[in-house]
DNA sequence: GTGTGACAATTTTTT
DNA sequence: ATTGTCACAC
């Protein structure tokens, strides 16, 4: 990550407005930090000057945008401090905050503290649930309008009653009332409701104040409205707050972030001390120049010079391709080709794109040359169907209260309990107002089912209660007690069962044993059961996994933010892809040409670009044009190749090649 | 209640 | 092209 000048002890190694930056530990700090200027190496010497100063570790809180980012920011401040002390700090993302705090505080509001979360397709699969229950199937909305609109309104302060769109209003408050009644939490609620009960409650307010005198926010620009408030409420006088961020890769508009969160900090905080970082440590002079030439057009930024330090360097090449499956091919080739002569490593490589679906042909392509890659985030690990499953016994176990996860290994493998008992359940637990898991041990439910329906249900109580123990006395063994329980259940050969390929088989079977390993994991990290669950709701990647996979990096272009590679290839540059002919039609389009910047300033050594005019979409082809982002880039630092071209001129390379070699096997 | 195959839709980006 | 949904046969 961002590399600042030389290396060493605190102050060492630090440019000025750096060291300003590290220096200014009292009272609002706004670092206006842009693209590789050390931003990350900044606040972690911030932090570790903190400690020293005699900072007590717990006080300290620092927000990063992912868990990967904190782990990451933990490590490193660990390298610089002692270890228990990094151990002590608080480093996480505003929604784990909220799960810490809700765990807690949760109470004040009326919740249970011992709530799930209700994360991606199990969320979807109830919102889709409640739109068939209230009919909405035959119309034209989808679990994704229901989803979206609920989460706007939550963000920006607003009670989901209040969404204009009849239909999707009921659905939207038909949810609110299930996840209630379920004693779950989505994303969303996580940030209001701890707001809410800092922002009610001086009780909550004065425990997290008196918790947190430190409080450090990376990739402010990012943040919105709801987490603004939050910090207002956690962060009281004298307002050590820390915020770092960068208005030109502002990508995460979508989701409600603010730019005047940045833009106007000084609004929320008065008299914030104000640093900028502009010496660029990361990217070639050409590189650098080239993004610098694109970002000149963003509107409303804050006007900034981004300097380079590393002069000169390789031109960024701009590629024409025919088509999506031969840029592939080139990529691959072009690696290989870089790697070839010197002694470079897969990991040094980036593919970046706009969308998770381009990431396919590349993906493809790649495994056909054998060229080794990890994804990054594209389907995230933990909400793929295996693992949901297994994750939800685990919250069963942990939790039998918990619905979302009880209802979805109801019958998961098939026991018997199947829609029509399902019905009757929900059926009895509304009329009743009772939880799932009460009913289900409830002779005045049984008793309306049909014999065999009744053994199904009892045999899964049973089964449930009887782990239910075994894993609460399991301590670190709980991989064994999980493995025992997958047995019983048969769960892996129903799984195989339903597999089209030995390949799929196999990554099926793989995940399985890796929510294992990662469950083991934190339990030797003296994780709880539920903070393990929690992670695993809120994080996309269980963290070894990522860091030990090796290989060239296919990742989004959002995804990559924070992160640097040597060699970056960025993919798709076309018209409709980016910008994406989505934000063209919503007027986001300034946000799009910020997505490219943030792609071009991940490159250190070499960049390049590449576009084509045909390309596979649903299984159709289509015409593309290039992006005309790219008419934003002036001529200096730029060489435009065309794979027709240079693909003719090495047929007839090989010719010649064909024309020596004839000629020496004829000699021999 | 469960498993299969035909059929239709497909939503950028993520905690 | 891929993925999920639905109707139908067991």
């Amino acid at each position: 990550m961002g590399r600042g000048p030389g290396k060493g002890s605190l102050r060492a190694g630090l440019n000025e407005a750096q060291a300003e930056a590290v220096q200014s530990t009292e009272g609002p700090v706004l670092i206006l930090a842009g693209a590789g200027t050390g931003k990350t190496r900044t606040v972690i010497f911030r932090i570790a000057n903190l400690l020293e100063k005699g900072a007590e570790p717990r006080n300290i809180l620092a927000v990063t945008f992912t868990n990967k980012a904190a782990c990451e920011m933990r490590e490193r401040v660990g390298g610089m401090v002692r270890r228990e002390a990094a151990e002590e700090m608080t480093v996480s993302t505003f929604h784990s905050l909220c799960v810490r705090i809700l765990r807690v505080h949760a109470g004040l509001l009326g919740y249970n503290t011992n709530f799930s979360i209700a994360a991606g397709s199990d969320r979807d699969g109830l919102i889709k649930q409640l739109i068939v229950r209230h009919g909405g199937a035959k119309q034209k909305i989808q679990a994704w309008d229901v989803a979206s609109a609920v989460s706007r309104q939550k963000n920006s302060g607003m009670p989901v009653g209040e969404i204009p769109d009849d239909l999707i209003r009921t659905v939207a408050m038909s949810y609110q009332r299930e996840l209630r009644a379920r004693n779950a939490l989505d994303f969303d609620d996580l940030l209001v409701l701890a707001e809410q009960a800092l922002r009610e409650f001086k009780e909550a307010r004065d425990y997290w104040r008196e918790r947190y005198h430190y409080v450090t926010v990376d990739e402010f620009q990012d943040t919105n409205g709801l987490q603004m408030d939050l910090l207002m409420q956690l962060v009281g006088p004298p307002h050590n707050l820390c915020v770092v961020g960068d208005d030109d890769q502002s990508i995460y508009g979508w989701r409600g972030a603010q730019v005047s969160n940045i833009l106007q900090f000084g609004h929320f905080f008065p008299d914030p001390k104000v640093v900028r970082l502009e010496n660029n440590y990361r990217s070639t002079e050409a590189i650098l120049s080239v993004a610098n030439e694109l970002i000149r057009n963003s509107p409303s930024r804050h006007e900034k010079t981004l300097r380079a330090t590393i002069r000169g360097g390789e031109k960024v090449a701009l590629m024409a391709l025919p088509g999506d499956e031969e840029e592939a091919f080139w990529v691959a080739g072009e690696i290989r080709r870089a790697l070839a002569g010197k002694n470079g490593r897969w990991e040094d490589f980036a593919v970046l794109f706009r969308t998770n679906t381009h990431i396919r042909k590349v993906e493809q392509i790649f495994r056909q040359e054998e060229i080794p890659y990890r994804l990054v985030g594209a389907q995230s690990f933990f909400d793929r169907r295996e693992v949901r499953d297994v994750l939800a016994y685990l919250q069963v176990l942990a939790n039998p209260r918990a619905d979302v996860a009880l209802l979805r290994i109801l019958n998961t493998p098939p026991r018997g309990i199947g829609a029509n008992t399902a019905m009757l359940l929900l059926e009895h637990c509304r009329e009743h107002g009772v939880q799932s898991w009460a009913a289900m041990k409830d002779e005045s439910f049984t008793g309306q089912l049909s014999a065999r329906g009744a053994g199904a249900v009892r045999s899964f109580v049973e089964l449930i209660e009887g782990f239910s123990s075994r894993f609460r006395g399991a301590g670190d063994r709980v991989g064994e007690a999980l493995h025992e329980l997958l047995q019983e259940i048969d769960y892996l050969s129903w799984l195989m069962r339903s597999c089209r390929t030995e390949e799929e088989r196999e990554q099926r079977r793989e995940a399985v044993g890796e929510v294992g390993v990662a469950l083991t994991d934190a339990m030797k990290r003296g994780r709880s059961l539920q903070e393990f669950l929690d992670e695993a709701a809120l994080d996309a990647e269980p963290e070894e996994e990522l860091e030990q996979k090796s290989g060239v990096t296919l990742i989004t272009l959002h995804a990559s933010k924070g992160l640097e590679f040597p060699v970056v290839f960025l993919v798709g540059l076309e018209e409709g892809v980016l910008p994406h002919w989505r934000s063209t039609e919503e007027g986001t389009r300034d946000e799009e040409r910020r997505l490219l910047y943030v792609g071009i300033t991940r490159a250190q050594k070499q960049l390049f670009l590449s576009y084509c005019a045909l390309r596979r979409k649903y299984g159709e082809l289509v015409r593309c044009d290039p992006s005309s982002f790219l008419e934003e880039l002036g001529e200096e630092w730029i060489v435009e190749r065309d794979y027709v071209e240079e693909m003719n001129a090495l047929a007839d390379d090989d010719d010649v090649n064909d024309f020596f070699g004839n000629m020496r096997a004829l000699l021999d």
